[in-house]
DNA sequence: GCGGATCAC
DNA sequence: TATGGTGATCCGC
């Protein structure tokens, strides 16, 4: 144990203590709660495990990075910074100017949504429970049974078990330590998102296009129904959509004015009064880690923001100071939109499971992930082409191993063969291997439902155009482009992803390393290399393991040009000299990427939530501020 | 583009 | 006995 040494965070590890109660602190419910008492709970219950070794670690981390940020803080208060000063008072003039308080939000979210579900759903929860207390005012006392839904890690949990400090997140054996007569329920999805619709039914009165974040949580912009019902102020209205959403679903839910967070009115000076005094943990993209930067240079509340204005430039990035800004003035997103117009940019999958460890194994358990995976892209009716391996070792420790490919792919021997190479590298770097989880990802999605029109034209195109070959090959050379342009404008895709899906017929000379090869070889080849056959639209193609083209499906074609590709590696190999694996590896990732891109790109926060899909790329309006709303907090 | 890290729910 | 899954963003290379 690490008990005797002490690092800096002192002897009584107070900041991991604080890290450890999780990070839903501020969730309603608490306040009568000893923290103190329940922090001495899960600081004992974990001491000791790999677990609190990992975050021991992290937060030892963490203490280094804000030791960097105070004495850079201290460095920077030396200097003169009027200039900076006035930079960032000219920032606050023009985003004052950008203020909008024309809109009404509300953010509507359930409490303790999944636990309410199934109170609603097993009466024999509440029986014995609710009895009638004959006091002499004739009140019926209500009493709860404490009660966690989910296993391993509490997904939520009702408000009788937080009264004994039980949390969402919080490990089961530790709630159970805390509160022994906890009663654990499985997960039921369907359910919820049954409940979810009911709910969903009432918001759309009030907003047709209501934003669903997660399935407990939506906003919606009420400024329509105002206009429509001028008797009504948006206080009352949304104690209406509340009492609306209990008598229909019978869930109470929480609703509150966003941006301008709850009840206030939509002047600049109730705003700010509101945020003043307002803790930064209580905004959304505040979490633990932030929280702790912002303490340590004294920025407890949103008000403390405006004496540092000046430093927040030369202290962190320039997002990060522009949030920051946002949030002292109590600026946010003004926008709601139904979450259909978001992009998805990534779909993937992942589990835990017991420790794992030897090659064998660990392929199977790929194997499996790419199964699960597959099943996933074909139900959001996406490709990839970016492959993203995680893993976290049996220390907790998260790893990430992402490769870029030429084409997207979807079919679970596509992500097996291109994620093999990726955990085969992990097994060189790390041995032994050993795992407690594992998960795939891939990005760079394309649509292969959305995108009908085009795929059938490429179908068409390897057809018809045979065919008109045959007929007249003069005209073979003109219609396909003509065609292609026609097809693009009616679908209204992006060009980008039309090249995407031409690009199969294309040899770059951008060949991958050969790392890979070795594995992929003995799986890929023949039979198991299996066509697409998911997606009816497309042409029917395999893909080479070594250059990634994707071919026809042919056995003897393929075989040829696997071979021609093997002896191509071959020879690359023999000019670079003999290079082991990891080297390799390294050479991989260590690949020229000079695109300083990354400099100043206008922030246009694109975070969303929960299930939510990624914001579309098409509106890069003026909406440069990061989103923020208040955490929910009764 | 890649990998680590943070965050929300 | 043994701390989750999905998706997004940002940063620094």
């Amino acid at each position: 144990m690490a008990s005797g040494s002490t690092s800096s965070n002192g002897p009584d590890h107070a900041s991991l203590r604080h890290s450890l109660l999780g990070p839903s602190l501020l969730k309603a419910g608490q306040d009568q709660v000893d923290q103190q008492k329940v922090g001495e709970v899960i600081y004992n219950a974990s001491k000791g495990s790999k677990f609190f070794k990992h975050e021991e670690k992290r937060d030892e981390q963490l203490t280094k990075r804000i030791e960097v940020i105070l004495r850079r803080k201290r460095e920077l208060e030396a200097l003169d910074l009027t200039s900076e000063l006035k930079r960032t008072d000219e920032q606050i003039t023009a985003l004052e100017a950008s203020r909008d308080l024309s809109q009404y939000i509300v953010h509507v979210d359930c409490d303790a949504f999944y636990a309410s579900v199934e109170e609603l759903d097993r009466p024999e929860l509440k029986e014995g429970i609710f009895f009638n207390c004959t006091t002499k005012s004739g009140y019926l006392l209500i009493l709860v049974v404490p009660m966690a839904v989910g296993s391993g890690v509490l997904t939520t949990c009702n408000y009788k078990a937080r009264e004994f400090g039980v949390r969402s997140g919080m490990a089961g054996y530790i709630a159970k330590q805390l509160c022994p007569q906890l009663v654990f329920l499985p997960l039921s999805f369907d359910k919820y998102t049954q409940k979810a619709e009911e709910i969903r039914e009432v918001l759309a009165r009030y907003d047709e296009r209501y934003e669903a974040g997660s399935c407990d949580e939506a906003f919606l912009n009420i400024t329509g129904y105002m206009e429509e019902h001028p008797d009504m102020t948006p206080d009352q209205i949304t104690e209406q959509i509340r009492a609306e959403v209990f008598e229909k679903a019978k869930i109470s839910v929480s609703a509150g004015i966003a941006p301008n967070a709850r009840r206030i009115l939509n002047t600049r000076e109730a705003v700010v009064s509101f945020m003043t005094p307002l803790p930064v943990r209580k905004v959304n993209g505040v979490g633990r880690v932030f929280e702790r930067e912002l303490q340590a240079i004294g920025v407890h509340t949103w008000g403390d923001i405006y004496p540092l204005r000046g430093l927040l430039q030369r202290l962190f990035s320039e997002k990060l100071a522009s949030f920051l800004l946002n949030c002292h003035l109590g600026l946010g997103r003004t926008r709601v939109q139904p979450v259909e117009e978001y992009e998805r940019k990534s779909v993937g999958t992942e589990r835990t499971f017991k420790d794992l460890e030897g090659g064998e194994k660990l392929k199977e358990k790929l194997r499996a992930t790419a199964v699960e995976l597959e099943k996933d892209l074909k139900r959001a009716g996406s490709a990839g082409r970016t492959v993203n391996l995680k893993v976290k070792l049996h220390s907790y420790e998260v790893l990430n191993r992402q490769r870029a490919l030429t084409r997207p792919i979807h079919s679970a021997d596509d992500l097996y063969n291109y994620s093999l190479p990726l955990l085969q590298a992990l097994e060189t770097e790390f041995k032994p291997l050993r795992l407690r989880l594992m998960g795939l990802r891939m990005t760079s999605l394309v649509s292969t439902t959305k995108s009908t029109k085009m795929q059938e034209f490429f179908k068409n195109a390897v057809v018809t155009g045979k065919r008109k070959r045959e007929d007249n090959e003069g005209e073979w050379e003109v219609w396909p482009e003509e065609e292609f342009q026609q097809i693009k404008a009616a679908s209204g895709e992006k060009e980008e992803d039309i090249l995407l899906l031409s690009q199969h017929d294309q040899l770059d000379e951008e060949v991958v390393e050969g790392e890979e090869r070795g594995a992929a070889t003995e799986n890929t080849i023949g039979p198991n290399a299996k066509p697409s056959e998911e997606v009816p639209q497309q042409v029917e193609k395999w893909s080479c393991p070594i250059c990634l083209r994707s071919l026809p499906a042919d056995d003897a074609l393929f075989n040829e040009h696997v071979d021609f590709c093997l002896s191509r590696e071959t020879i690359k190999e023999a000019a670079r000299g003999p290079s082991p694996e990891p080297e390799r590896a390294k050479q991989v990732q260590q690949r020229p990427q000079s695109q300083g891109s990354n400099k100043v790109g206008r922030p246009s926060d694109k975070r969303r939530k929960g299930s939510g899909k990624g914001k579309s790329t098409g509106n890069e309006e003026s909406n440069t501020m990061r989103q923020y709303f208040v955490k929910a907090n009764d």
